[in-house]
RNA sequence: GACCCGUUCGUCUAAGGGUUAGGACACCGCCCUUUCACGGCGGUAAUACGGGUUCGAAUCCCGUACGGGUCGCCA
């Protein structure tokens, strides 16, 4: 049987980390066996769903490369993928529950009678989880009153305003769309049985099961919106490559078993399986997924990083088509971790002025005889006949033998004083990206304000 | 509160009865570098606790603690 998985967002107006890496595991698993991913819209709840919160959970699995083989925007067999367009469907379901005697109406509401009796599922993460839904539901916690009352156990599967529920759509979808494996966060592990119920009242062979793992924050709570990481799209916006977060998703809750952390999307597709997740949730690791990120950006070509990064420079006011970008993106590359942090590296080079940072200021002004530096600098650089890594060094060089000190010791204070700080990329380069004339004018204005 | 799932360095994880408990991120140190990084090498650091079973337990069983989840006419 052909592998069918499905990833089933509700348009609530993010794509959420713990969403995508849901959907990136039903994506690989069905890759991994030459099967077909689908995507379907939950959208039953009018109120909340939107074109707009769709378009952004759409937009951000496309980003990833999550594409789906059936679904929006694709069509399929099974469609249409709106869970508001398939209400015919629901219809006919439930008039086959009615048939069977096993929904009632309660204050205008559908109920189905859950049997009394153990259900187990057997999840290929968790192992089996037995429940009896007639007696687990006939208590309900009452948050407010902080103490159980008496319940119904019977699942409501219609509202009164004749919108269907969540449990009863989605198993009539997973039936309709034939999907045989479904993955999903552990949170739903509890709701299972219910699901379960309502696969053999139908008569049908429930596909399998895997909960996997939740995220969790680094506090050790569920993520929110607002911890750093959760939301897909600012991986867009910070300059991390699909690949590099795909990557780090897939780390979170699975292991190749091997000590291998770097994943290309091909390694992955070919190596994922549900026998490698494990069963216990995970912190968000903002700092490794950036390290994650920065090892798939060494691992681009010099073209396609130039490529990459240009839309991020430009959006820093630098022209990518500068000449000077090629090389400054070269004295870049292997110190960020994020296409967003380039700027912050060669920007200075091509800025109009220099921002001094303070802490650098007061570090070089230590030195008791910085004027004196400076002046020897500027002396030697502007008697500098050849502007090239050799004539800038060994210019420097004769302007620490007139001090009678060593080269290092001049090279802080001109970097200071041309890029505004103790840290960046490598400096002779850069100054010779920057040119003589800018060069000796930005230590000029430094002495300037050192005196 | 009831039920369910879980618990190995700070974090992600490997080890499916016998290992000096391995790797990675982070952190610290050293080397390289006439600057800044990259890089290389090394270090600190873990089996939640208590009972069993066994010649032998991170691994199997029970209990406790802690964490997470579910208990909607949300999905």
């Amino acid at each position: 049987m052909t592998v069918r998985t499905r990833f089933a967002p509700s348009p609530t107006g993010f794509l959420h980390i713990g969403g995508a890496r849901t959907a990136l595991y039903n994506w690989l698993y069905a890759k991994r066996h030459g099967g077909t991913f689908l995507l379907r819209v939950e959208d039953t709840d009018a109120d909340r769903s939107t074109t707009e919160s769709m378009q952004i959970i759409l937009d951000g699995l496309r980003w990833l490369g999550l594409e789906w083989d059936e679904g929006p925007g694709v069509g399929g067999p099974c469609g249409p993928y709106f869970q508001s367009e398939r209400v015919g469907i629901y219809d006919r379901y439930l008039a086959k529950l009615e048939a069977a005697g096993l929904v009632y109406e309660d204050e205008g509401a559908i109920r189905f009678r859950v049997p009394d009796k153990l259900i187990t599922v057997s999840d290929l993460v968790c192992g089996e989880v037995s429940t009896n839904l007639k007696e687990a539901g006939s208590r309900r916690y009452d948050a407010d009153l902080k103490r159980e009352v008496e319940a119904n156990p019977d699942i409501v599967i219609k509202r009164p305003n004749g919108g269907y529920i969540f449990h009863f759509v989605n198993v009539v979808d997973d039936i309709e769309m034939a999907i045989t494996h479904v993955i999903r966060g552990e949170d739903h592990l509890s709701n299972t049985p219910k699901h379960l119920a309502l696969f053999e009242a139908f008569g049908v062979t429930p596909p399998q099961f895997a909960h996997i793992p939740l995220n969790l924050n680094p506090s050790g709570t569920k993520m929110s919106k607002r911890d750093q990481g959760a939301l897909i799209h600012e991986y867009q916006d910070a300059g991390f490559l699909p690949s590099g977060v795909n990557n780090y998703m897939a780390l979170l809750g699975w292991s190749a078993k091997d000590d291998q952390e770097i994943f290309t999307m091909e390694e992955l597709k070919s190596r994922f399986d549900l026998t490698g997740v494990n069963s216990s949730n995970s912190k968000f690791d903002f700092d490794k997924c950036r390290w994650v990120n920065g090892e798939h950006l060494k691992r681009l070509t010099t073209e396609e990083f130039e490529q990459l990064a240009g839309p991020f420079l430009a959006k820093a006011g630098i022209a990518p088509e500068d000449p000077r970008v090629p090389t400054a993106l070269g004295l870049a590359r292997d110190r960020v971790q994020t296409l967003g942090e380039v700027p912050a590296i060669i920007g200075t080079i091509f800025a109009g002025s220099v921002t001094y940072d303070e802490a650098s200021v007061a570090k070089v002004k230590e030195k008791a005889d910085l004027a004196a530096v400076i002046e020897a600098l500027i002396t030697s650089l502007e008697a500098a006949s050849d502007w090239s890594i050799d004539g800038i060094k060994a210019a420097v060089t004769s302007g620490a033998e007139s001090l009678g000190v060593k080269m290092g010791t001049l090279m802080l204070p001109c970097r200071v004083a041309t890029m505004g700080s103790t840290s960046g990329a490598d400096l002779v380069p850069v100054l010779v990206l920057l040119g003589k004339e800018e060069t000796v004018k930005r230590l000029r204005g430094f002495g300037g304000i050192i005196a």
